[in-house]
DNA sequence: ATCTTCGATCAAAAGAATGTTCATGATCCT
DNA sequence: AGGATCATGAACATTCTTTTGATCGAAGAT
């Protein structure tokens, strides 16, 4: 379950990665509108937290651009203000739900769960916290990874692997993303671990192996 | 689309220069701010990013510089504290972006395409992520050409001048620019490389190889 | 406390794909 | 026709990827 927060304010944004990440929510965050919606082209989001008061361009618009093209992620809008004007405006913009600050953290959290469960079950009937594809299956929760209908073991390196492509689905991710990401290296280890991962986990996903395609010079993509 | 990197670290500026490569960027490296006011004398790039801590001259000075030669190129400024009052002295200082260090991989690239995106002033509300003409699709975030739905493998050099191409439609293109923008090549090389991969890349399109017209003694056009 | 085991990392080498150049042949334009 | 410009195939050079085996180190077992 990941979930892209935008908003400026440093001490806010803490706030609630610090909350949702005890909830066992994935959070990325952007602290403007346009890195929000540059991320989310590279990324699938769950949801996204949206504030409405932004530098550079507004979260009105933020959603407004999502929409147009065709990004259906659910958006719940933070507001300063409780005007039933803006949560008008902000729901014909596309946004999905509304929540004026301060809020209470439950009704947050209440809020998330709600969106996602409005959004997973008009799709396939239910995100029970496990990505798929073909017969490859990653739960989450239970951290187990399954091949058609068998488990397969994974170390916890590659369990981050298998989770981050899985849910970076057809993009290209290149080594740094995926060290950065993976491994939190920032600088230049000077070596071929992910290569080296990205062996392993291959061989562990038999049949799918050529689900992990290659994409020389850039890096690798999944599916 | 070229950028220049001025950061002393090297492990760092290694691992960002990597990463930016496999992004599809050209990046010219330097380690010092008179280096890099240097270099920008004799060339022109499309973002420059910008350690503050630097050996001789710092951040701010070099970038004060750039603007006191009415140089524009959109400046993105790495910090390692994320000070309010930095963050607010740079931007005084002429710099467009500000990225606290250690930074979040896919944060720096988003950051990139934004400012690269505000200064070509491109405002396309519909842009999913994937330039289409025709029967020809290129997603560049998974960094797939699609023609008439198949799927067409691409190296990375032909990558990058497809995404050129299309971005530039109807635009003839000089040899020189294409050399500059994919190949990083400033002075005259004496090539013909650029004439090599458009044929590689015609071939490629199969029925749409047409797209790519020839303007004789000019360069190529798209479109 | 020491041993054992497994995961994580590294380094080297083989293998594959890509990048570049050059030479030749085709095409265009006047 | 003839010079200039462009297209293309093939050889060669370079870079990138994969694979393998060895090493290091931490966690758990004895």
């Amino acid at each position: 379950m990941n979930i892209l927060l935008i908003e400026d304010e440093t001490r806010v944004a803490d706030f609630i990665r610090r909350g949702l990440k005890a909830e066992g929510w994935v959070v990325e965050h952007a602290t403007d509108g346009e890195t929000g919606l540059e991320i989310m082209q590279d990324r699938d989001f769950d949801i996204v937290i949206l504030d409405l008061m932004l530098p550079g361009i507004t979260g009105q618009r933020v959603c407004q651009k999502m929409r147009a093209r065709s990004n259906t992620t659910p958006v719940l809008m933070l507001t300063a203000l409780d005007s039933a004007d803006e949560r008008v405006a902000g729901l014909r913009l596309g946004a999905d739900d509304y929540l004026p600050k301060p809020f209470d953290f439950d009704e947050l959290i209440a809020r998330l769960h709600a969106l996602h469960r409005r959004n997973t079950s008009y799709a396939d009937d239910a995100d029970d916290g496990k990505l798929r594809h073909e017969g490859l299956i990653y739960d989450y929760s239970a951290m187990v990874l399954t091949v058609d209908d068998v488990v397969v073991d994974l170390s916890a390196k590659e369990r981050e692997l298998i989770s981050l492509l899985m849910t970076s689905e057809r993009k290209a991710l290149s080594r740094e993303r995926i060290l950065n990401s993976v491994w939190g290296t920032h600088e230049d280890p000077m070596t071929n671990v992910v290569d080296v991962y990205i062996g392993r986990l291959r061989k562990k996903l038999g049949p799918y192996s050529g689900l992990i395609k290659t994409v020389r010079g850039a890096g690798y993509r999944f599916g």
